[in-house]
DNA sequence: CTAAAATACTTAATATATTAACTATTAATA
DNA sequence: TATTAATAGTTAATATATTAAGTATTTTAG
């Protein structure tokens, strides 16, 4: 079959930029397998793995304006304000204006906020944990580097 | 500030597991760096880059089952009935059920999205050059290897 | 052969993401 | 100082994602 074959000798010239092997679709994947691992892991509380992003600027510095989050996570203002509606919802944290600036909106941790960086932290690490169960220490420290370098490439 | 400074031993203590330091962060945000660059380079043909994973597929098997696409990209059916809807509007693809077994629709590629075999490939490269400019061959290939054992850890 | 289980797909509800448009407030400048 | 520009945030529209529930069809088992 011919049509079978030029198929065969497209997909290998074009391997590297093909689906599902190329670079950008396995970050996708990855990136979603610890996603929904982590949410089963999250269940219990009645949160999802955006929550614990936040929680984690925020148990690093209270009181953090709404752009200071995106800032810090690299995400869109406009996403970030339907997340904190919903931890508002679950009491993770609330907003509050700041007075020397009223366009600013500083996001504060509520007690249950503060008392979740006792606990989830350690959930986090499981995810982490089962997704490099047979990756060695200097393997995960030069991922970690390798990724630094592609996002400082595309930011 | 004895506050400040056992927030700061907090971090260091937890950091691994903590955004934005962590695996599964930079995980996302590389991943979510090479869909917005590809996203934008996709802009001029209407595509997304959920559009470019499903023509992948097709361009290596054409008239693939939808949950033969699901399984070949570990995507939801779910996620892909409203992806092929959105591809058969955009005239990329159209559905035809199997006459054997009714209950499976298959998903055949039109000629336009035929043609793109010959276009989009060559896109999606720049994404990944713009991304590993300066990661070389080797480590490229290590990365490569260490997503996949990542990948087979959590599936 | 028929009831129950399994498979393939769709729909609905909710939560990210992205872009564009909009309001409110503050800063810059002519 | 009056106007313009910039900043901070929200809202709306659209496109992924996930879960749960529902329909149609086929397979399995009793």
């Amino acid at each position: 079959m011919s049509s079978s074959s030029s198929n065969q000798e497209f997909v290998e010239q074009w391997r590297h930029s093909l689906a599902p092997y190329n670079l950008g679709y396995k970050l996708k994947l990855a990136s979603q397998l610890m996603y929904r691992d982590f949410l089963e892991r999250l269940q219990p509380y009645g949160l999802t793995p955006f929550h614990y992003l936040v929680l984690c600027c925020l148990w690093e510095e209270d009181g953090l304006s709404t752009s200071g989050i995106a800032d810090k996570l690299k995400q869109l203002g406009a996403t970030l304000t339907g997340v904190v509606d919903r931890m508002e919802q679950r009491s993770l944290v609330y907003r509050q204006r700041d007075n020397r600036d009223r366009r600013i909106v500083r996001i504060w941790l509520t007690d249950e906020g503060k008392k979740l960086m006792n606990v989830l932290p350690s959930v986090g690490e499981k995810t982490i944990f089962a997704a490099t169960q047979d990756i060695s220490e200097s393997e995960q420290k030069a991922m970690l580097q390798l990724l630094d370098r592609l996002i400082s490439n595309l930011s």
